[in-house]
DNA sequence: CGGTGAACGTA
DNA sequence: CGTACGTTCACCGA
């Protein structure tokens, strides 16, 4: 046994509730979880090996929490999740998947079964064992109540080790790359939910106190202003009296009471009706301050701004369909017009990024249509197109996006013809897609993902419920392009991570194509540079080409509200 | 009390 | 509203 792992080895990370483990082949190590940050970071610093963990988050939050910065993961709930789609993962399913067992006869967690059989099968297995003789895993292997010795943590740990090399044989080198891309983003999550994004308290309240008035001091000021905002709607309604705003049944009978007679009370169907009555432009208005005061009110900035003014929630790495990152408490829908109250502290400025026409772009790339990559040479993509199809440039620009969303408005169908014949590879591609879609068939993303479009077929045989079908064809044309583009954005953003760190920068939010990042002021400049050159890097790593191009419009402010909108 | 749909914020 | 997601509210049925 050396004194350290090799460099650039593999090494797994498990641990108890107060123990933890470190294993490889060559090189291992048991102790204190007290001492597992430290121990971590001497061999981060030393061997750089990538880390390998059934899930990132708990396993690692105590070494990110002490601010050592991993280069290289392998998640192994991450690379499940891209191998065989869906979201929801437990150990036993990622080793049964990896190493081809049957998944009918997967032992359920001991949680899940309320009468014993789960323990009554593992009676007569060795109690130290981790994988049974069925080779599954012990299903309550990775629990606190099974992780009682020095010696279980440490099998808990080889076997990480083991489904990864498993994964790791499924893997095509593509794959492998989405891999360690998705592993990173896996980790950024955890230190983005660590640092939090900064937040102006004052200016918070300020925009708070605009929309949900003066912070109330007690339960009767805080009913009496929810009072006062119902009635500037209600008093243009002489004899609407006490009508309950917030039961849309109650608003369509009190907007019928006027002359208005719609499906609906959405924004989009009321808008029309904002010249015919007073109490539309008020009714609107009265919902979006609505919004503020209970979503994201005094009550959000107590709960989720720490006393450090940071905003802080949990992040996902990728959600449960195409592979976005989420993010709760609002770090994803803060409503624009609270962002000025997001703002770099002082001495620091945000680099802000966002990349241009994402989707069309990752559509050439996923397509491998020449004549479409063609066109991303351009700083505006949609100018290349309109020349070739002969239209103008928001006509060109309605076809492309129709041909990615599907098309309902029936203005884009000639320009849509035009861009079948002009880009017939990329145009098959969504074809394609849509119908795997429709036959309730899995498709996969650029990086490898499969995503399955099977909801619904156990209820429904596709083809029995035309309307099912084309939901699923929509959902999976959108998946390919909407997916391939968050790898490409998780790839880039953990570029940027790596490459940005030496200056004091830190990611601290990302926003499916836009990344803020937090850096001291006099290193804004050469951030920025990094910034494009991550990029650069990260989709011709990504593509494995040159031929796409993509481009970021990047700006340095000290309020996420500045520049752009 | 948990589940569902409406509504709306973001991309 | 093309597709996602998260949050809150009122309602429903138990």
């Amino acid at each position: 046994m050396t004194a350290l792992p090799p460099p650039g080895a593999a090494v797994a990370l498990a641990r108890s509730a107060d123990r933890a483990a470190l294993w490889s082949p060559r090189w291992r190590w048991s102790g204190s979880l007290i001492d597992l940050p430290g121990v971590v970071a001497e061999v981060e610093a030393s061997a750089r090996p990538r880390w390998v963990g059934w899930v990132a988050s708990p396993d690692i939050t105590p070494v990110v929490a002490s601010g050592t910065h991993l280069a290289r993961t392998w998640d192994i709930t991450e690379a499940h999740r891209l191998q065989h789609g869906g979201w929801s993962v437990s150990p036993g399913r990622a080793w049964a998947a990896a190493n081809g067992l049957d998944l009918s006869d997967l032992p359920t967690t001991p949680a899940d079964d309320l009468f014993g059989f789960a323990s009554a099968a593992t009676d007569s297995e060795d109690p130290d064992a981790v994988v049974l003789s069925t080779g599954h895993l012990r299903p309550e292997a990775g629990t606190d109540r099974w992780l009682t010795t020095d010696g279980r943590i440490q099998s808990w740990a080889r076997a990480a080790y083991e489904c990864h090399l498993a994964q790791l044989g499924e893997c095509s080198p593509r794959e492998v790359a989405t891999v360690h891309s998705e592993s990173a983003a896996a980790l950024l999550c955890v230190e983005l939910e660590r640092d939090g994004l900064p937040i102006d308290r004052a200016e918070a309240e300020r925009l708070i106190a605009a929309s949900a008035g003066p912070r109330p001091t007690n339960a009767d000021e805080a009913l009496a202003a929810r009072h006062d905002r119902d009635r500037r709607v209600l008093d243009l309604v002489p004899g609407a009296g006490r009508v309950d705003l917030r039961n849309p049944a109650r608003v369509l009978e009190l907007l019928a009471s006027v002359g208005i007679a719609v499906p609906n009370t959405r924004k989009w169907v009321l808008d029309a009706y904002r010249d015919v009555h007073p109490v539309v432009p008020a009714l609107l208005a009265w919902r979006a301050d609505e919004r503020i005061a209970t979503t994201y009110g005094y009550g959000w900035l107590d709960t989720h701004v720490g006393s450090d003014d940071r905003l802080r929630g949990a992040w996902s790495a990728c959600d449960g369909a195409a592979g976005r990152m989420t993010a709760q408490n609002g770090l994803h829908n803060l409503p624009a017009s609270l962002r000025p109250a997001v703002a770099a502290e002082d001495g620091h400025v945000f680099v802000r990024a966002d990349l241009g026409q994402i989707e069309p772009r990752v559509l050439a790339a996923v397509s491998g249509d020449q004549t479409f990559a063609a066109a991303t040479r351009a700083d505006d993509l949609y100018a290349p197109v309109a020349e070739r199809l002969r239209v103008e440039r928001p006509v060109a620009k309605v076809a492309v996006l129709a041909a990615m969303y599907g098309q309902r408005s029936g203005a884009a169908g000639e320009a849509l013809a035009g861009l079948e014949r002009a880009y017939p590879v990329a145009m098959a591609h969504l074809d394609r897609a849509y119908a795997a879609g429709q036959r309730g068939q899995p498709v996969r993303t650029f990086g490898g993902r499969l995503v399955r479009t099977d909801f619904g077929v156990d209820t429904t045989p596709t083809g029995a419920d035309p309307a099912l079908d084309a939901g699923r064809g929509r959902f999976a044309r959108n998946a390919v392009i909407q997916g391939s583009a968050a790898e490409l954005f998780k790839a880039w953003a953990a570029t940027v991570r790596a490459t940005t760190r030496d200056l004091g920068a830190s990611i601290v939010l990302c926003l499916h194509d836009e990344l803020l990042v937090h850096v001291p002021a006099d290193h804004s400049s050469e951030t920025v540079a990094r910034v494009a050159t991550a990029l650069d890097d990260a989709a011709r790593r990504w593509t494995g080409s040159e031929e796409v191009r993509f481009v970021t419009d990047t700006s340095v402010v000290r309020r996420w509200s500045e520049a752009k909108g």
